[in-house]
DNA sequence: CGGGCTTGGTTCAAGTTTGAAACAAACTTA
DNA sequence: TAAGTTTGTTTCAAACTTGAACCAAGCCCG
């Protein structure tokens, strides 16, 4: 099939969507670093913990919620142990798994560090759409996550809202 | 001031938007990877050569048509440059700068992995966007480059898109 | 001319990501 | 129940990214 290009406004649309995307990544990336100490992807597996039960999560869940891969959550975890955030304990019902858990030091970490992070994802967005572009763009990145299988409309747990739970666990 | 948290539909927003595009980059990195043996910001600096005058770029403008600092640049460049896909020339008008170039063989990869770069594009984005999504995906996009400061409007060059073009150059 | 500041690029070490391979526990089935 | 398969997680080497430090070559003025 002869391949069908993109029309110019596609084009401008994805070059666009190219540019924003690198660019707000890094912003938040830098001030993360800068405020937090860790990038913007192991907030985030904090901020996913914390909106979890009991604060702990099977490291395979964590890591779907988290849309990234089992090793490299591998690879965050332990930084994040060490960093004391993060604690892992055995799964008693499954020998197999292991289980992240958020620490006190964790939940501080995204308590000290959360306004700033809202902050800046205001100011680099949300300040900047009316309503109907905040629904529209969550109706878009709904579409696109749908389409790359990992739905993208499950009331998987995020990022920035951070906000205290609680509950049983281990699955 | 007492944080302002993100209201309930921005929270959708963010977590839908930050799933998307965590889960498009790497759609679009394993593709390319796959058949072009590159990432997708390498593909992407190729492309955005190939829409200069001349293929060829002082490293700093084509860095900043990047979205990514020089340092990484730097690395990238050298990597093309081994595969043989872009080449490095020094500029005569600021014997600082360095310019890099598309090689033939830069340009023949291109344009034996472009279509299948847009199929994924398309399959992951566009086939599912009405024409109204396109435009407000742009504009979204656009003012949240803006605020990033690296504004976002420019005509600078992009992704995807590729096709020949010519002219002088160096700056 | 001769510092001193700025600009264009690269280098280096430390940190992160990737993907394939390795392990081990759990399940399945003959 | 032993062999074979699947599932949950880690390991390892290679590739990539980051940010600060560095080196030149231009620039600016006294």
């Amino acid at each position: 099939m002869t391949t069908r290009w993109l029309t110019p406004e596609e084009q401008r649309a994805w070059r666009a969507y190219l540019a924003a995307s690198l660019l707000l990544e890094d912003a938040i990336d830098r001030q993360l670093q800068q405020d937090a100490g860790m990038p913007h992807l192991y907030y985030s597996i904090l901020a996913n913990l914390s909106d979890a039960p009991e604060h702990r999560l099977r490291m395979t869940d964590l890591a779907e919620r988290s849309k990234i891969t089992r090793s490299r959550l591998t690879y965050a975890v332990t930084r994040l142990e060490k960093d004391g955030l993060v604690r892992r304990e055995g799964c008693p019902s499954d020998r197999r798994g292991s289980i992240a858990a958020l620490t006190e030091a964790g939940v501080a970490v995204l308590e000290r560090t959360a306004p700033g992070h809202v902050e800046t994802v205001r100011a680099a967005v949300f300040d900047h759409l009316s309503e109907e572009q905040v629904g529209q763009l969550e109706e878009i990145s709904t579409v696109i996550a749908r389409a790359l299988h990992g739905d993208g409309a499950r009331p998987a747990s995020e990022d920035l809202p951070w906000r205290r739970r609680s509950a049983p666990s281990c699955s």
